[in-house]
DNA sequence: GTAAAAACTTAGCATGGGCTAACTTCAGAG
DNA sequence: CTCTGAAGTTAGCCCATGCTAAGTTTTTAC
């Protein structure tokens, strides 16, 4: 029982960088047009060196791709693992700010405990945005 | 603002680790009187070497002691962590109980989430534990 | 009291994710 | 057009976290 929770700690835990930068490549799109490694390592503030490395497993993984010195962009498997991962950072920041969380807080957290939240959880905190706190017991 | 985010990030992940294993050797002593290597080797299903490994780097850190074929046991700095961990992992997993999530997984988030929930975070779940749920603004 | 089994250690290897330093390419100012 | 600074690449390093394989110590069962 415990074996599994922590075999898949230990997966997230390589899925998370992907979630992260396929996310900030898809915000930076949104917002530039394109993303450029210049990007990145400003967004995650590593070196360019990291963002390079990152981005080549990301390319074997199969959700971005670049030719040398262009821009980054997302495969349609990257592109859908960043809108699930937006749509599920969003859900879980605004279910902490609904909590009474501070936006600053709910920024922080949301940001690390995405990657932790199954669909049932995260179905329970898009329930209680749409209709309100559960019935008391 | 999004580096200090990521920043906290990749500490995290580093004390992620070590919070795991100290909460599991305080439930190993809790339960069997000590905590043999052991009994974390099939708590996180990793190998001999492996729980060796973490264990020296927790030693390392001041979190851990032992003596060599002797039991694992915590320093004052581990068992606090632990006591810390513990306690928020069991609010955390409560709160998921609350939102109507089930039992195996919200056993399963909470493993994931804790390490990734704020002191305010915390505060906001346990005051909905002990006073329900907040009043619809 | 010894032999087999279980627990533990050590050495050596891989991968992920970070870094610096040195280099190349590109783009814009003059 | 050229030259300079920004962007990108490459090589080589480090540490964390996993592994296998081989050896050592301890425990247990006879």
């Amino acid at each position: 029982m415990t074996k599994q929770i922590h075999q898949r700690t230990r997966q997230d835990h390589s899925r998370e960088m992907a979630e992260d930068y396929v996310e900030a490549i898809a915000d930076a799109i949104a917002q530039y047009g394109v993303c450029r490694a210049v990007d990145l390592v400003s967004h995650f503030d590593v070196t360019h060196a990291t963002v390079n490395n990152t981005v080549a497993r990301l390319k074997r993984d199969g959700l971005a791709k670049s030719e040398p010195y262009g821009p980054i962009e997302l495969t349609p498997a990257g592109r859908r693992l960043a809108n699930k991962c937006r749509d599920r950072h969003q859900t879980v920041q605004a279910f902490l700010l609904k909590l009474g969380v501070s936006e600053t807080i709910a920024a922080l957290d949301a940001e690390g405990m995405e990657h932790h939240v199954s669909k049932e959880t995260l179905t329970a905190m898009g329930h209680v945005l749409q209709h309100g706190w559960p019935k008391e017991k």
